[in-house]
This record gives structure tokens, C-alpha cells and sequence, in this order.
DNA sequence: ACCTGAACACCGTTCAAGT
DNA sequence: ACCTGAACACCGTTCAAGT
């Protein structure tokens, strides 16, 4: 006699991203996954192999999730930038799993593509990718030291992050 | 009658550093430090208050080690950061912690200095603190992306290093 | 076909008892 | 004064038994 599905892997993975967000990695926890879709720990083996996969999901949902606001953006180089500090701001446990897991690079790596292209039309073929790594690798990093409190020489953050756009567009442009 | 001590906080510190390196966070468990400085694990909350602590320690040796490391460099911009990729690649999982626990921060700020120092001299006083942030968040994310396996769409990653240095030095020169 | 309680291994941490 | 075995809580994971 089958036994209707209690729960869903979208479901799971939800809870997942919750769970994050609310006080890290450590959250994620099979039975705090479990009790939040209504079933117990054992049942989420059905759905996935072990919590590190579980933990990968999640990451790449996140990532997922980012590659959207990306394209939704006006894709200027710009407003990729703040779109991409946006949602670190919004997610910033998620944003710390997607460089913090494993397996991840893959689904980032999709959600760069709009970098790609406007670093294309910024610095011609040639240069493309050296150029989008270089602004990935900034933005990337910026975000990473803003989110560990990294910034505590004073000084406007926000007022750097501006500065710092603009600096590399005008070295990109030489 | 007093038991001589058998351990030291640096060797345990050092015991947790060789952990992290052999594969990551998770290797850093009480039992593990504890066998690999000859004790018991129990005896460890005697020097430590418990792991987190530990784990901290480790990031601010981490920390302190890399700043040994820029200080001794010619200070250059361009030493500076071929210095810290060096380092990021001898100690890879503490390159990654440095930015995953909290609490590292402050460390992470003192081994900055030279950093400050070397923006100033380029671009002046004014804008010191804003370059300095600039170059320190490139190559952070561009070591964080390196170690993630972030770049796979192929090019040469050692390249991508220098052109962005280039590129980056261009853009504060205005 | 999915769900569960029970069980096991492993880890962090405390503490009374040893020397 | 430091060290330890024993104990407890908690977590990931497996599995036989339920429906």
C-alpha cells in the first residue's frame, strides 16, 4: 500500500536555504531540515543521498537564484555589480556557501555569463575573460571582506565600493 | 602533587593548523588535536575554552603568519599581492578560513598594513584607504575563486593574475 | 512506495576521581 | 595542577518493520 508524499525536494531545499540564513551552515542539520517539511530525519534520505548533497543544493539554488537578479539587471558592468552586492546583502550566508562548498563553481559560473558579455563589449574579445575575472575577483572579494566585518579602518563602504566600479572601468578602458 | 604539563598551547595550535591543511575544517575535531599533541581530548579545555576558540586560534596564527610573509616582501602592490596568492597557494584551507570564521578580522587588518601603505604612496593619502580596499578585495576574491576551481572556462590563470594587477594599477594611477 | 523508531558511530563538553 | 575515563547531549546515517 503506498504512502502519499509528505514532502518534496524543492520543499526540502527551501528549508534548507532558511536554515541558513538563519545562523549558518551549522543550521543545516537533518533533523532541523526534517522537522521544518513535516517528517522525520529519515525520510530526507529518500530525497537525497547525504547532507552534503543536501548542502550542495542548496548552494547551487543560490546560485541559481543570483544568475536571475544577474540577467534581470541592465547587464551594464555597473549594475551587474550592484545587483550582484544586492543580493549578497540579501542572502549573506548563501553568497559565503557558493565560494564556501565544494561543487558550486559549476552553477556560479553559469550566473557569470552576463559578466562575460559586458566585459566583451568593455574590452573587445582578446580581453574578455581576463577582464570579467578581474571584476568578478573584485566584487567577489569585496563582498567577502564586507560580510566578515573586514572593513573597520572607517571610511565610507559604500563610498569605496562606487570607487572602486569606477577605478576598474577606467584601467579596463587603459 | 602537580602532573607536569604535556602539552602546549602553540604545539595545539600548530596540531590544528597540519588538520586543517590535511583537508578542511571539518578535520579539526577535539579528539584529533588532542591525539596528535599526545592527550586526551578532555585535557584540551584546560588551554582552550572549546573548538570555536581553537579554531580561532588557528585563523589568527593564519593571520599573523601572512603578515610575516607581506612584511618581509618589498611592499610593492605588485610583491604585495604575489606574496599573498603564495601564500593563499602553500595554505590553502587557512587562506579559506581566514575569511569563513569570525573573529579574524582584526588579525586580518593588522597583516593589511603594508597594503595601506603601498595605496598611499600611489594615489595619496586622500583616496589611500579606498585603493587599498580595492586591490586587497581583487586578489581576495581572485585567490578565493582560484581555490574554489572557479575558473575553468580555460586561460591562463597565473595571466589572469598579472593582467589584472596591471589593470588595477593602471586604474589608480587614473 | 514512503515513513518511522531504534540503533550505531562519532563528536563536543563536563566532571568527579586520580596522580 | 594537570590528566583521564565515564557520561551526556547531539548529529548523521542505516535498516528492519510498519502502512
Amino acid at each position: 500500500m503506498p504512502t502519499p508524499e509528505r514532502t518534496t525536494l524543492p520543499e526540502i531545499v527551501a528549508a534548507g536555504r532558511a536554515l541558513l540564513e538563519s545562523g549558518g551552515l551549522g543550521r543545516i542539520t537533518m533533523q532541523a531540515v526534517a522537522e521544518r517539511v513535516g517528517v522525520r530525519a529519515p525520510s530526507l534520505y529518500k530525497r537525497v543521498r547525504d547532507r552534503d548533497a543536501l548542502v550542495l543544493l542548496v548552494a547551487e539554488a543560490t546560485a541559481d537564484d543570483l544568475a536571475g537578479r544577474l540577467a534581470a539587471s541592465d547587464r551594464s558592468l555597473a549594475s551587474l555589480a550592484r545587483a550582484y552586492r544586492a543580493f549578497a546583502h540579501e542572502f549573506p550566508e548563501g553568497f559565503r556557501l557558493l565560494f564556501a562548498v565544494d561543487g558550486a563553481a559549476d552553477a556560479m559560473g553559469r550566473a557569470a555569463a552576463p559578466v562575460l558579455e559586458a566585459a566583451r563589449t568593455l574590452v573587445g574579445e582578446e580581453r574578455a575573460l581576463d577582464a570579467a575575472r578581474l571584476v568578478t575577483a573584485w566584487a567577489t572579494g569585496f563582498l567577502n571582506m564586507e560580510l566578515a566585518g573586514a572593513f573597520r579602518l572607517g571610511g565610507d563602504v559604500d563610498e569605496a565600493f562606487e570607487y572602486g566600479l569606477e577605478r576598474l572601468e577606467a584601467g579596463l578602458r587603459g
